[in-house]
DNA sequence: GTAACTGCAAAATATTTGCATCCTT
DNA sequence: AAGGATGCAAATATTTTGCAGTTAC
């Protein structure tokens, strides 16, 4: 496990740092979506708050994780498990809101459709947020 | 249209001010949804920002407007033009996001997909956005 | 006249930037 | 040793709250 945290910063060439590490780590552990919040509140050791950003922006441009744009638009981070090459992020999946205990999770499994738009429109990426009660809550 | 707009305060019984006849006439000239800022900036007099939160925060508990999810977590606005009960949203069609020209648009004649999930998930609302490029731009 | 809305001030939060120091390679 | 990452301080930006004055009904 360790070892493969390193191995996934070495392969997107960032040096290997005690932060980075860490919050890589908690995602790691994490089956849900992370707000800013919660990675400064589930680290065992407390990260300033600016390398949390920071590194949070490091991971969303070499691609180790994305954003999930919710309803309620606050922020959520979680791996990119798919093949996602730097800058280009190909998430083909959708996620889940349980609006019960508030996690959000990636269904991996559930990729989105394919969507027709009217003519003249182009499609580059299609979000789905799916917003429910999730398994534990049923 | 200056009766329409007073007709929609009252039909959700909210008084018919300045404020919010300004803001929501905004919206219905508009075919875009708007962020916050655009508010402030667009409406040709000048709103205290506070005004704008809070007019806003109205609107969308009444279910005048709804709000859209984007990838890089700014807020928009849009007007429901779909039966939305007070509380209750009903939205059920597709957002359009364009890379060029950075406006969004609502898709009302492309309504989102019925999204098969895993056992155990209850579905209550589906949200889709797509990016690409629209019409105008491309 | 009363209740609700607005605008100002200020508080609370969130995010960004600069810079000196420390860590990784 | 050199370049990059971190942490602190502080600058900005965003959102919320309290309250007095004003407006809608």
């Amino acid at each position: 496990m360790e070892d493969s945290i390193a191995e996934v910063l070495k392969k997107n060439q960032l040096s290997v740092t005690e932060s980075r590490r860490k919050i890589l780590e908690l995602f790691l552990q994490q089956d849900t979506a992370l707000a800013h919040h919660d990675i400064e509140v589930k680290a065992q050791e407390k990260f300033d708050r600016v390398t949390v950003y920071r590194t949070l922006q490091t991971f969303l441009e070499k691609g180790i994780i994305h954003t999930i744009p919710t309803p309620d638009n606050s922020i959520k981070y979680a791996l990119c498990r798919d093949n996602c090459e730097e800058g280009h992020h190909h998430d083909d999946h959708v996620h889940f809101i349980c609006t019960s205990c508030g996690i959000t999770t990636c269904l991996e499994e559930v990729h989105v459709p394919d969507i027709k738009l009217p003519k003249g429109y182009k499609t580059m990426q299609t979000e789905v947020v799916v917003s429910g009660i999730c398994r534990a809550c049923s």
